[in-house]
RNA sequence: GGGCGCGUAGCUCAGCUGGUUAGAGCGCUACGUUGACAUCGUAGAGGUCACAGGUUCGAGUCCUGUCGCGCCCA
């Protein structure tokens, strides 16, 4: 060994240098070839692209260590592992952050005007995509970096193209006039998914508008409430007065008794001077408000509508800033829309047509890049026609061609897909994908819309050349739906497609189940034949302590980066991975970032230490194989090599399910609770050569197995660590090994190793030991007095383990000698005799300490009798159960059998406890 | 309004197809510098598994309802 290890574990001088040791070796590189060649099987994953907006956060942390740990596992078990790198250039939100630095130097992106700004958004993004992959790099994020992808690349921007040429040829993708949700911030369209609902405190307001009445009263509207000017008047409710000025009818439910007849007749709107009619619609609820509602078709989606089954005009009274516009009279113009609430409302008030206001709370659209209050508008959009692309994501979902875990996200799924809504994809912003579409700019050719793969130069019907493209860009999530098959090289047919695609898991939040995993799985099957991925995983949130979303302007996040620094990347995954929950959201204290990664970060110490001891005792020698020492394994050896085939059978399971709580908890606790705290402790004085050469070899070999084992298993998770303390196992004759545990063999369980009678006799131990050490801290032993110990009616197993271990229980136990009742019932040394305190096992052995100069027979007799009672309980519980006939004839025979057994132990315990309590008394 | 999920120890959470008087980590208490580790060791306290019914030989686990919390969709 070079250089002693020190005693704390310190993750910095680790896993820079280890990470360039992998990357340079080309470790994480996979090779399409051998999939081709059918050498190997794949195992793909595409990282979900994140936003060059700016630095990851601890959920990206979380959601990249679970696709690592995935990738790692998978290449150790063989496959040729890609993982896919790269980011996306998030439209609206990259554009506001640049638009943001602008605005500290008072400038705007028309100062810029288009080509500059975006030239200066792509500076940005050059920085801040260089700072993502290197935190990526620092988690220890096992990713193929020669296939690192951004959604603008060249190729990828022609995957775009393809698409939307592609759906255009095939009639679906459209443009438009329709409402879409707009953001008076960005100035842009945005997709019914990015518009989120927030509840809020709001009013309903409910309006009076009076009947027009030329000469005659209209027929219907003599049940109407009067206006003090004798005006007959209808009531609409709503809770967005200000819209009023662009309304543009009344409309009732056609059913609706109370408003039949009037039908047809106008009413005077306030305000305006304008008149509109009364409607029938379906639509409207008889139950709600009055049951008329107001109809503003450019100003709220089911009126719209509603007006195009009508047949009625809308009128758009908003400028793109949300500021009431030329269509609405003047004394309103240029209000921004909630002063045009305040005034429209003071107005009604004014003129007595305000009938009450009262407090209500409803969702309100917020953009979901800046928050800004959505406003629903009428614009010229592009739209995809999405009924035709969802159902065969239906059909691949219901026919298990795509699998959810945990599998309740596919009913989430199935249910969005069902209700599907048509896409809006365009986006008025600078920063995107340009849409690959021309418009001729001549006379009479209004009309052409010119769409294709090459930039056209002239127009089809006029072969003139004043062609304009559309100014507009596409929606980021128009190019990552794309990202499994597009950054595998498609449109062209490369091999790497032809390799890795369908890719086999998609590990991604809940929260972009929609925007992204969803429309993958219809681009997948569009335009490849097949679904994207196999399975996907979805994980819980990270939120702070207080269960809230880690966000910016809380500044409750916490930077993966500054964890790394603090307790290494190790300490980060494990805590990630050993707290992923199905099922709820993952809370983390960002106010201190010790008390929520000190477990990772002492379990790796842990590891460090407990590997340290290992290879002091291991220096110099040459370690043996298990299988060349088979026959002087002693029976913790057997132990612990059987408890490793349970660790390597139980933790392949859980990566295969994608149970990563257990994949951490089963590692944990085999390592720290079976191998530190038992078997090297075990172990101890046979290493030291106390017990001969040959057990020292054969504990020696144990060891090296184990922790060879161990640390394989705990590579996905740890991998800095793990490989550390691997690289500094001593190699063993005939043991092939491979450079790094990176591209090292998984584990697999071998049954030989099984050995439940080596589980028996260290359980008994254990018990013993355990019992022991009970009984000092009952009675107050300093830990240096040493004391003796007689054991009575051991078992087989106890007395197997006792004569094998005796060494080990005297150490662990502060034992001088311990005395064991022969196997034909002689006694121990001494018997029973004397002042001391008594214990029964489970196993059924009886323990004595002599103790007088410190027992307290009053006490020792209260211990007893509680403990008596305690065995009574279950004793009560199981003989119930065991006098119950119908038990007896409907529980499993092997059920009942453990009942039995239970009930001879819990009697004899019973009977053994009863005794000690009689020679007490 | 429709749908999904959660309520288990002071805190954060396990508990998979119903079958030990319910477990872990942190925190807490006592003791401990035993040559791997005080980022540690040993022992311990701490829970009517939200509540009420039901199914079952048997319910933290399944069903129904109630209360509380959260999310998604309209």
């Amino acid at each position: 060994m070079a250089e002693p290890l020190s005693p704390q574990y310190d993750p910095h001088a680790v896993e820079a240098p280890l990470y360039r040791a992998w990357e340079e070796a080309g470790y994480f590189r996979a090779d399409a070839e051998r999939v081709l060649s059918g050498e190997r099987e794949p195992y793909t994953i595409v990282i979900p692209p994140p936003n060059v907006t700016s630095m990851l956060h601890i959920g990206h942390g979380l959601n990249n260590t679970l696709q690592d740990v995935l990738i790692r596992f998978r290449r150790m078990q063989g496959r040729e592992a890609l993982w896919v790198p790269g980011t996306d250039h998030a439209g609206i939100a990259t554009q506001n952050v640049v638009e943001r630095i602008l605005a500290k130097d008072g400038k705007t992106r028309y100062d810029l005007g288009r080509e500059a700004f975006v030239e200066r958004t792509w500076e940005h993004v050059r920085a801040t995509e260089a700072t993502i992959l290197g935190q990526l790099r620092a988690i220890g994020s096992s990713c193929d970096w020669s296939r690192t992808r951004f959604t603008l690349d060249p190729g990828l921007s022609r995957a775009v193209r393809e698409v939307f040429v592609r759906l255009y040829e095939k009639g679906l993708v459209y443009r438009g006039n329709y409402i879409i949700n707009w953001c008076p911030r960005c100035l842009t369209a945005l997709s019914e998914e990015e518009a989120e609902p927030e509840e809020s405190q709001g009013a309903l307001y409910h309006l009076r508008y009076p009947v027009v009445a030329d000469g005659d009263l209209p027929a219907g509207a003599e049940g109407l409430p009067r206006l003090p000017d004798g005006r007959r008047y209808i009531v609409v409710a709503t809770t967005r007065p200000e819209t009023m000025l662009g309304d543009t009818a009344v409309a009732v439910h056609p059913g609706d008794e109370r408003y039949r007849a009037l039908v047809g007749a106008m009413v005077d709107l306030p305000l305006t001077g304008r008149r509109i009619p009364i409607v029938a619609d379906e639509y409207v609820d008889p139950e709600f408000g009055s049951g008329a509602v107001k109809i503003t078709p450019a100003h709220d989606p089911n009126d719209f509508e509603l007006a195009r089954r009508q047949g009625l005009p809308a009128l758009d009274i908003m400028t793109p800033e949300a500021t009431i516009g030329t269509n609405a009279p003047e004394a309103f113009q240029g209000l921004d829309r909630f002063e045009a609430r305040r005034a429209v409302v003071d107005a009604f008030r004014e003129a007595g047509l305000l009938e009450r206001v009262e407090a209500h709370t409803h969702a309100v659209p917020h953009c979901y890049r800046c928050h800004t209050v959505v406003e629903p508008r009428l614009s010229d959009q592009w739209f995809v026609r999405m009924k035709p692309l969802a159902e065969p994501a239906l059909a691949a979902y219901r026919e298990g061609r795509v699998r959810f875990t945990p599998e309740t996200w596919g009913k989430v799924y199935e249910n969005w897909l069902e209700g599907i809504r048509d896409w809006c994809i365009s986006r008025q912003l600078w920063w995107g994908h340009r849409i690959p579409v021309w418009y001729c700019r001549a006379p009479g050719c209004e009309d052409v819309e010119i769409v294709g793969r090459e930039d056209p130069t002239t127009c089809p019907r006029c072969g003139g050349s004043a062609l304009e493209q559309d100014p507009d860009v596409l929606d980021t999530w128009f190019s990552s739906w794309l990202w499994p098959f597009s950054t595998l090289g498609w449109p062209d047919e490369t091999r790497d497609l032809r390799a890795f695609y369908p890719t086999s898991t998609l590990v991604s939040a809940y929260d972009i189940l929609f925007f992204w995993v969803s429309r993958m799985i219809m681009a997948g099957l569009e335009f490849m034949g097949e679904v994207p991925f196999r399975e996907v995983y979805i994980t819980r949130l990270v939120r702070d302590h207080l269960g809230r979303k880690m966000s910016k302007s809380l500044g409750n996040g916490i930077d993966p980066l500054q964890v790394v620094e603090l307790f290494g990347a190790d300490a980060l995954r494990f805590t990630l991975v050993e707290g992923t929950s199905w099922t709820a959201d993952q809370l983390l204290n960002y106010q201190d970032l010790e008390q929520a990664f000190a477990p990772g970060r002492n379990f790796a110490n842990k590891l460090w230490n407990a590997g340290r001891f290992a290879l002091m005792n291991l220096e110099g020698d040459e370690v043996p194989r298990v299988e060349d020492v088979r026959a002087e394994l002693e029976v913790a050896d057997r132990w612990i090599l059987s408890r490793l085939n349970r660790a390597i059978a139980a933790t392949t399971a859980a990566l295969e399910t994608f149970r990563f709580h257990e994949v951490a908890g089963t590692v944990y606790h085999f390592f720290w609770d079976e191998v530190a705290d038992w078997y090297i402790e075990l172990a101890k004085s046979r290493l030291r050569g106390e017990a001969g050469e040959a057990s020292r070899a054969a504990a020696q070999a144990t060891l090296v197995e184990v922790l060879d084992g161990v640390l394989r298993l705990l590579h996905p998770v740890m991998p800095f660590i793990s490989e550390a303390l691997w690289q500094r196992l001593p190699s063993r004759p005939g043991v092939a090994r491979e450079p790094s545990l990176v591209i090292a063999r998984w584990p697999e369980p071998s049954p030989e190793r099984e050995d439940p009678e080596a589980e028996a006799q260290l359980e008994a131990l254990m018990e013993l030991i355990g019992t022991v050490r009970g009984l000092r801290s009952e009675y107050n032993v300093p830990p240096s007095a040493k004391i003796e110990v007689r054991v009575g009616h051991a078992s087989d197993a106890l007395r197997r383990a006792l004569a094998a271990e005796t060494r080990a229980v005297q150490r662990l136990a502060g034992v001088r000698e311990v005395y064991a009742e022969a196997a034909d019932g002689a006694p121990a040394a001494d018997g029973w005799a004397g002042a001391g305190a008594h214990a029964v096992l489970r196993s059924g052995a009886d323990v004595f300490i002599p103790l007088a100069q410190v027992i307290d027979l009053g006490r020792e007799r209260a211990r007893l009798e509680a403990e008596l009672e305690r065995v009574l309980g279950q004793l009560r519980s199981t003989e119930s159960k065991l006098a119950n006939e119908q038990f007896r004839a409907k529980a499993p025979a092997d059920v009942v059998a453990k009942e039995v057994e239970k009930a001879a132990n819990l009697r004899e315990q019973q009977q053994r406890l009863a005794r000690k309590i009689e020679e007490l008394s």
